[in-house]
DNA sequence: CTTAATTTGTTTGTAAACAAACAATAATCA
DNA sequence: TGATTATTGTTTGTTTACAAACAAATTAAG
């Protein structure tokens, strides 16, 4: 057996390596469920916008957990393909009021079984205690 | 209390959305810890290619889990900045094999304390029984 | 009220991530 | 051998991710 180690270092047991390898398998699951139709952050914009009725791109970058300038680009992506509209907020004119289109609210409610198969798709792998207790760790860690 | 709910579907609860929050966290973790020197997949790269010495591309990717174009630029950037050297397989016209610089070597020695302390404090919310639990379920989600 | 600080959003630049189309080389098999 | 198939890598284009520098509007302090 030749020696190839040459650092204690194994990437495949960090916790940084592991969620980026875990990330990738979800993400491939998405794309195979509703790729066609939207990209995992399109879908989770659509759903907080569904769920607050009207948002700012601010309140929404702090609902889906992403920086305003990606926000910026996202919804730039769903207002092009008419999922979403505009409006100027008129109690702050550095505001604008994102809201579902018709076709934005019929996508969403088409695409909700989808994410809930893609979600059991991810997590098939784990018994349904092991499901559990592996949300509630990663919770933590989020 | 007026009701908001427009959908039953809680991003929050959703293991794609909680995975996300998870990498970015640890993101935020390295950048703060290792951020000047080393991106995440840059310090992957160097590491896979220090414990095989010398590798090719395709190798490379399949042991960093990356896509063949992502290497290309992870390496291309490495490469500008002298941390690998390449030189052309004598064997098979189609591959070029890399290994680490002197200075490459340097940096990785010199960031492997860091990285381990990375890895460390991404997992700081759990117990150390927890964090066993949680690599092992992980492990089976990658 | 008016200056200062904060909030909100935009733009630019860099780094991943991956699909798809492509070119070059190597391996297989008919 | 010659044709077919597989492997290896490149290039282009789209999407996410975030930092940093900026502009505009609002809010707070003096």
């Amino acid at each position: 057996m030749p020696g190839k180690r040459k650092s204690m270092y194994k990437l495949e047991d960090h916790v940084g390596h592991l969620l980026r390898r875990a990330n990738q398998r979800h993400t491939a699951i998405f794309f195979d469920g509703l790729g066609q139709q939207l990209t995992p952050m399109q879908f989770a914009v659509l759903i907080k916008i569904s769920d607050e009725d009207e948002v700012s791109q601010n309140l929404l970058g702090r609902l889906a957990a992403m920086d305003p300038a990606t926000v910026q680009g996202v919804v730039r992506r769903l207002r092009e393909r008419n999922l979403i509209t505009a409006r100027p907020d008129p109690e702050d004119r550095r505001r604008s009021l994102w809201r579902l289109s018709k076709t934005g609210k019929k996508l969403v409610a088409k695409s909700l079984p989808k994410a809930e198969a893609i979600t059991k798709r991810t997590l098939e792998p784990l018994s349904r205690k092991d499901r559990e207790t592996f949300l509630n760790l990663l919770r933590r860690l989020s």
